[in-house]
DNA sequence: TAAACTAATTATAACAATTATAATTTAAGA
DNA sequence: TCTTAAATTATAATTGTTATAATTAGTTTA
């Protein structure tokens, strides 16, 4: 079963209706396998539906986080980036570019543990990145 | 040696002038050993500076950072977080009051290393943070 | 299938954090 | 003290995101 159907499927369960909107919003966000920001989402889409508000988006992409099908990547004042949620994973960002590439690793659950267990908070999950610089922007650079 | 005359000397050496505000934005950092917003420091300073912008607040920040000696946490659209800087910690984040606990924790090098043997990226550094329930917002919690 | 109900969309305004601008003031060296 | 570049101030602008209210459109019910 792929991706846009589980995803739609995940909808209908918690009584979420399927609109064009949603399902387009889906649809560009597992095809483009990447991490776009909302504004990316409605710059792509606008071309299909040309009255479609930019709160529509947002209202859609926290729909979706709600039901767990897209995380949100924040970042100060940047504007967020939005993953469709496969498999646990990490991600690398380029500090040059912005790119962000995913990345697998065990669950870090000694760090969990240990923070646990030093600060008396009950922990309920972490945020990890990488920084660093991006082979395409390494070997750009000016040697 | 305090860390305030050390601040003052790290920005003397960088040739940055020393202004009332800026050794009063510093002092403020370091006495309350806390997580601060620049709204935190404004509205902390306007008892003694009745005239300060808030520009000069954002600037200041920036200043130092550039220098070193404070680093800039950032979240979504809330507003960023300032930490003078003493030695490298992470945090652990109530996701209830949004208290934010420094935590030790030797450095994750082992994930430094697999996320650029994996990915190819030069890495520079790494941001992790913990999230969940403080011990005060847990024995506050309705049983 | 048609009517009714309610959620979703749209257009627009509001908001909040941060940054830019330009005039004024001031720290620090000569 | 004088000079000058840097810092501060007041204000406006910017940007990502959210709120509001009217309209539209899925879905349910009869
Ligand atoms: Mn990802
Ligand atoms: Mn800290
Ligand atoms: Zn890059
Ligand atoms: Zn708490």
């Amino acid at each position: 079963m792929n991706q846009l159907k589980e995803a739609l499927e995940t909808l209908k369960e918690t009584g979420v209706r399927i609109t064009p909107q949603r399902h387009a919003i889906l649809e560009y966000l597992i095809n483009s396998m990447s991490h776009p920001t909302a504004d990316d989402i409605y710059k792509a889409l606008e071309g299909k539906f040309p009255n479609m508000s930019v709160a529509t988006v947002y209202n859609n992409l926290r729909v979706f986080r709600e039901v767990g099908l897209v995380k949100e990547l924040t970042y100060g004042d940047a504007s967020a980036r939005f993953d469709f949620v496969t498999t646990h994973h990490y991600h690398v960002i380029c500090e040059n570019c912005g790119k962000i590439v995913d990345f697998h690793y065990p669950g870090l659950d000694e760090v969990e543990q240990l923070a646990s267990h030093v600060t008396g908070f009950k922990v309920n999950n972490h945020r990890l990145e990488i920084y660093g610089t991006c082979p395409e922007c390494t070997s750009k650079e000016v040697h």
